[in-house]
Formats: C-alpha cells, structure tokens, sequence
DNA sequence: GTGAAAGCGCTAACAT
DNA sequence: ATGTTAGCGCTTTCAC
C-alpha cells in the first residue's frame, strides 16, 4: 500500500528540506513579511506533499488563540418528537455547509434543557456558539463557564441580555401574511412548546388570539383532542414538519403553514403556505461572522427578525 | 457582573495555590500514583473553581495524542430531497447522544461527494469517524490523507476493503418480512439511490425482483411515473421519510414500509412496517467503541448487519 | 534569506 | 509529597 503512516509533522519536513521549521512554517502559510527563494519553496512543498502533510489544528490554535471551531448546541428535552428533530436538522444542516465552507469546523452538540453543560465552549475553544432554542434561566449557568468574548448567537430565543445576538422570524408579519391566505375568519394556532418560555410568549401576543385558541404541541394525544374541539376553524400551524404531524388528524388544506423550516416542498401542493425572505441559518450565519470580525459587537443589532415574504 | 474573565490556567491556580502546575494537574486529574495531601487537594480544587478554571483541551491532545473528538461525516449531493436529510438527521442526532454520554465531542462536516476533502480527520486528529454513505471511489482520498490507525466506520456503505469497517441493514430479512405482509403477490420496490454504488446493487439483489420493478428515487417527478405505471401493484419502501414523499402521490396503507429511520410514527397508524432489533446509532457506535478498545480490530467483524425484528 | 528560541496549556517521567 | 523538566506540534519574534 502506498502510505499514510505516522502522519509527518513539520520536523519531519524541515529535516528532509535541510531547513529549519521556521522556513518550513514559513512556505506552508506563505508569510507575506519573509522572503524565501522559490528554490527552496518549492522544495519544501514537493517534501510536504510526498510525506502527506497535514497540519496538526491543535497545535495551531494553541498558538494562535483561535481553533477555527464553530459551536452548535441545540437543546433537546427526552422526549421530542420527530417533527421537531427535523426541523431543526434543516436548520443545522444548512448551517453547517455554510460554516463548512468559511472554512470553519462544526461542532455538534445536544444540550441538555434541565441541566445545559456548556463546558465544551471553554474546553474546545470555540470561536463562535450558535444556541438553539435556550431556556432563559441557562444564561446563569453561561456567565460562569463561558469567557467573555466568545460570540454568542442564540437562536429562537427570546433573552434580554447585552450578552447575546438573537436570530429569530418576524412573527407578526408571519400572522398577518397567513391570515390574509385564510378563508374563514376565526383561526386557531398550532405552534411549538418551545424550551425558551418568552418565545413562546411572544409569539402567543403576535397572533392577537385569545389563549385558549392556541395549542401547544406536546403530544399527538393533545393535539388530537385540540383538533377535535376545533375542527370547525381555520388553523395556523407553525412550522411544515409540525404541519406533517397534524395531517395525521386533519386535512390541512383549508389551514396556512408558517414555513420556519424553509421546506413548503413536504406539504400537499394546495396548502397555502407563509415563507421567508431568507433563510435563519444565512441571516444567523452573517450575525455570527460580523461578531467574529467586528469583535466588539458594537454596532450590531441584538435582535434580528426575519421578515416574512 | 459576577466573573468569567480571560479564563485561568494551570499555571494561575498553580501560582494562587503556591504549587507547581505538576501539582495542580495531579489534583485534577486525580492522579493514581500521586500522594497529595488532602490538604493542598482541598486548596487547589478550592482556587480552581473559584477561577471557574476549564482544561483547554487542546492543549491536553497535544500530549495525549488523543483529542475525544469523534468525526461524524456525512455524505452530501447538491440536490437531495428533505426526506433524505430527515433520515441522516435521525441517525445522526442518535449518534451524538450516544458520543456526548461518553463524553466525547462531535465534529460534523459534510463531505461533497464529487471531491471528497477528508483533510479533517487529519487535522483535528479525530479518534474515530462515522461514515455515511460514502462513493467507492473515495476510497483513494482517503488512502492519502487519513493516518492508519484512525477507526474508520462506514454506515450505509458497502466496500470491500479491510480498512474498514461496516454497518448496515439486514435487507435480505427486510425484504422477507415485508413480503410477508403484503397481501398482493406483485409488489415493487421504492427505494433512495445511496451514492454507494455498491449498496444500491446489493439491496436490489436482496429484493429478488426485476430491475423495473424498483425505482430509485431521485426526485419526485420520476417517482410519480414510477408510482403511476404501477398502481395496481403493491409497494415496499425503503425508509419512512421515503414513504411520505410517496404519500403525496398514493395511499400508502397497502404497502409495506422498511423503517430505516426507526420512526414508525411518522406513518399511517395502519401503515405496515418493517422495523429492526436493534437501532443503527446504537450498533454503529458499539462497533467504533470496540474498535477504540481493541485497537487493532483484529478479532471484529468487518461487516456487521442489522436483523430485521 | 534563514534559524534559534520562546511559548501556547498541558502531562508525565524523573528527581528530590 | 512536590517540583523540575522535557516535550506534544506549531507560530513568530528577533538575531544572524
């Protein structure tokens, strides 16, 4: 076979290059401010390029104060339901391939609501989190394992402090524009149980119905009595995957689906459907790039709101 | 505010404590053959939670040789249909739970299946990778650039080379107890068109049907001529997520669906299925920890199959 | 033009 | 019982 072993190191370059790691450092990142004959150049990449050299990012970052790891931490109750798996995997998906491509690593992990460990920010160095649907009682837990500094996005989660920088759907305007697809006047809501209590909240006030014309979905067995009691009124469902689940029960056609996951495609070709002007996971991309680039944050907003088509 | 500042090291609790960071490792990490007086124990651990110290851990895997970092790398063309995602999503979010239980951390990357860039596993030293449904051919960029020793786990992938080692389903079983709940003799197959060649071909086989019997989706358009050509007759499909998307086009009640995803849920109550013993994430995941332990592999299987239930 | 050397934060012999 | 030291692989300042 015809290689890969115990993976090269610069030392090993440099002792085959006779030069020292210096230069071999030198030519692998192409210094601007040091001059290296082209001879020697390439003599060193042809040697780094026939020992399979890779750099080792570990011991970069130690260097270099940065890993190049982007954090995603979604948290995640025990019993979720499939639709909501989804969902989010359209969400991260994206995003990955987006921060994939920056050049930036992924790191994935699932948080637990009752008892977030946010460690792995301070232990892996991250350069930048994106928080996904946090209860708002975890931001004690982060002012004492987080270090300052560390960009801080939290997704779908309505938190009052200066700390963070909120990506989240107009809902307002996401009501509107559904209720102008709604035949009948008086709707009901089919929406999320979010962890992040203000969220939920918040989005109950956007749609300017009364309490009890809202569900929140826990369980098909809830949903099922909900439907039940409503089957004489337009819903407005919160998210496509959710929508999924509630065809099980009822035909949706006559309801409008809020789009959050981008994805009118898994819906019945008659449904009537709100989408967004863009997706979350570029606006939350660019959020999390301008704080990284402006590391002060200062003229970024703390909220940013997705405005419906 | 109350703290988290420039994060402390070793060496600042070493200095408040007035040790060595010798020392202060040896309380850390509880070392064995170490005596250290219960003392100067208390006092370390005292001044490192009140610094909120976090081990940088870049730092320890440059040492150890080991980062606890577990790649998960996903196979990815341009256009794949969301059910698609939905199924790696599954899979995937299982994966994580079981690797962040034991405590290691996930690394997510797609991987562009026209030009495979596996340079991760190198840089971030992985202590082992998931495959998932990975070309044959990548396997020559793999050769290149990944070190030899690095657990390599293929999932939905057939290949034959000792490198590596594979999960995937029992389809040969699936196939068996699917037919047994049709009522229709005739029955067609629709399934998802795996980059791997490979499985593509040996599922077909499992199935025992002709190859105009089975349709590979690619995108829905085909499927409705597929599925419109063969309305008489009944059909096995391979995986849930799958099935809704067939859904959009026919009742699937008469059909028999191979659960790939492990979600029954998501289909018809009466919908009739086909599930497996035991979960892929789980078994995938068993066969990389045997593989870390016994790290030579020598007495594990090559291939290990899902039995249908 | 090139390299010696210090150091990122940590671990683990080896002394004491 | 504790500290000294030598690295892990890399970057970067400062001399030569």
């Amino acid at each position: 076979m015809v290689n890969a072993m115990k993976k090269a190191t610069m030392k090993d370059i440099a002792a085959e290059a006779n030069v020292s790691v210096a230069t071999v450092s030198y030519v692998l990142n192409n210094a601007e401010n040091q001059s290296i004959p082209a001879e020697t150049k390439e003599r060193v990449l042809q040697i780094a390029k026939k020992l399979n050299y890779v750099p080792n990012l570990a011991a970069r970052s130690l260097v270099k104060q940065k890993t190049g790891l982007i954090g995603i931490l979604l948290n995640r109750s025990a019993q979720e339901g499939v639709w909501r798996r989804a969902h989010h995997a359209e969400f991260i998906f994206e995003l990955e391939q987006l921060l994939t491509k920056q050049g930036y690593h992924v790191v994935l992990s699932s948080i637990d609501v009752e008892k977030p460990n946010l460690e792995i920010i301070a232990e892996r160095k991250l350069d930048g989190v994106f928080l996904i649907d946090v209860r708002e009682d975890f931001f004690y837990s982060i002012s004492k394992t987080v270090p300052t500094g560390v960009p801080l996005v939290l997704v779908d989660s309505v938190i009052d402090d200066e700390l963070f920088y909120k990506v989240m759907y107009d809902y307002q305007g996401a009501f509107s524009a559904a209720k102008n697809q709604l035949e009948r006047e008086s709707a009901v809501i089919i929406m999320e149980k979010f962890h992040n209590a203000g969220l939920t909240e918040k989005i109950k006030k956007a749609s300017g119905l009364a309490e009890e014309n809202i569900h929140l979905m826990e369980n098909e067995k809830g949903l099922a009595a909900f439907l039940a009691k409503n089957s004489d009124r337009s819903a407005i469902i919160l998210n496509e995957f959710l929508a999924g689940t509630v065809s099980k029960y009822r035909n949706i056609e006559g309801d409008a689906v809020i789009c959050t996951s981008n994805c009118p495609e898994i819906l019945p070709a008659e449904a009537k459907t709100v989408l967004f002007k863009n997706s979350k996971a570029t606006i939350a991309f660019r959020v999390l790039s301008d704080l990284i680039k402006d590391n002060r944050g200062l003229h970024l907003q703390k909220y940013t709101y997705l405005p419906a088509e």
